[in-house]
DNA sequence: GAGTGGTCTAGACCACGCG
DNA sequence: GCGTGGTCTAGACCACTCG
């Protein structure tokens, strides 16, 4: 949201003015000079706008020609990166709505520990939320979260979202997360919140994720029920 | 390869280093000043190589302190991007296997058309191969490679990598795909191919991939055995 | 040969963390 | 106040595409 930033602003414009169709497919965009010019500029500034929109699968630089518009429509929407839940429903647009099935703040056992690098001091906030996508309970997110980084939360805040809490209220940067896609068998809680029908298996991402300073603040389990999962991505090939 | 590229130079030297854990983690790098003299450069030019750094999960750069350096052995390896199979079990160093069960120039159905754009004259290669990993036929791939691009294919270059082929030998260069990530049932193909136990889905990993061109030129399926599929990311939050 | 993007430079000012 | 990374500039040379 921030206009401070020149070569944000126009990645901004450039890629609301592809998104919307205004720029055709398969035609280049003006050179980088041009554009330079356009955004009075310089063009290293406008370098850096352009790369960003190729890191997102909006154009496709090739030298001796010019950036070409990708076809972004038949992406869908990327869910790739760090996106929590709500912010995820907003997009899809879809009517979603969360329950929490579980709260409050433990001692964290062995395997929770060991995840988020904690000592025997240490407590924890577990979470435990049910998604339900057009009537069907399809999502059990169960989250831990370090009570050095976050020393106060409510069920109140989890039936909302975690997320918005820790970033405007606590004004915590979030930064990064390493993520992981398995599939595992279903156990009993998930048979208890979810409508499962009859599968056996359920697709689990797992998440640690990291605040600016580096400091690992969150695991996150998020089971998916087979048959309502997707992951989509847009993948560079790096030489 | 080519180290025509100072900050490509750089930034394999310095991921090097801390995958091998010459640097400690939670530690800063040199300064960006300090690096510039280090490496006689100039410090945009150092400042590319650490953004590489960050984008792939080596380092976390925070403004007045430094370039803290992450931990990079619990990653196990990023499995993210576009790599061919061959090269990620290179990477993983396990015994594989790779048998070609269907090789053949066909004239595509209507749902392989649309995957590819292709018109009513066209034709594709399509490829269908499993792979053997520690003694089990686990991963069903399947490739429709569009005959403009590719006007010459063997099975035994299949039996190899076509990757390979298509880089090294007819020196296309492979840039970019969108991928999805979804289950589906297993299918009699899937049982005739795969050593499938009584699971009854399996993962499928789809790619559309594009040459530098912004051609589209191959469209994959990678069908994944529930219990060994493994999917592991670098995610950062973007603001 | 003219125009494109890719790399690199040497400087400048700013916002932020820390002592 | 000092050092850090973040942004921006104006210029340079190169490799590449295309007519």
């Amino acid at each position: 949201m921030k206009t401070n930033n020149k070569y944000l602003a126009i990645f901004q414009e450039l890629s609301d003015r592809i998104k919307q169709g205004l720029v055709k497919v398969n035609e280049t965009l003006p050179s980088e000079n041009e554009l330079a010019v356009q955004y009075e500029t310089s063009r290293e500034t406008i370098r850096k706008a352009l790369n960003l929109l190729a890191q997102n699968g909006y154009i496709q630089k090739v030298k001796g020609k010019g950036s070409i518009v990708l076809d972004v429509t038949k992406m869908s929407f990327p869910v790739s990166g760090l996106v929590s839940f709500k912010e995820l429903s907003q997009n899809l647009g879809r009517t979603s709505q969360t329950t929490v099935e579980k709260f409050g703040l433990i001692k964290p056992g062995d395997f929770i520990m060991q995840q988020l690098n904690l000592g025997a001091r240490d407590e924890v906030w577990e979470v435990v939320r049910s998604r339900k996508i057009d009537g069907e309970n399809i999502i059990l997110d169960k989250d831990y979260l370090n009570r050095r980084h976050i020393p106060f939360l409510t069920k109140e805040i989890c039936e909302d979202s975690i997320y918005r809490y820790i970033e405007e209220e606590l004004k915590l940067k979030i930064s990064f997360a390493k993520k992981e896609i398995v599939v595992e068998e279903c156990t009993e809680e998930d048979y208890q919140y979810l409508d499962l029908k009859n599968f056996q298996h359920i697709v689990v991402v797992k998440n640690h994720v990291y605040l600016e300073d580096t400091s690992l603040f969150q695991y996150t389990v998020s089971r998916h029920r087979l048959d309502k999962f997707r992951f989509v991505d847009f993948a560079r090939r790096g030489h």
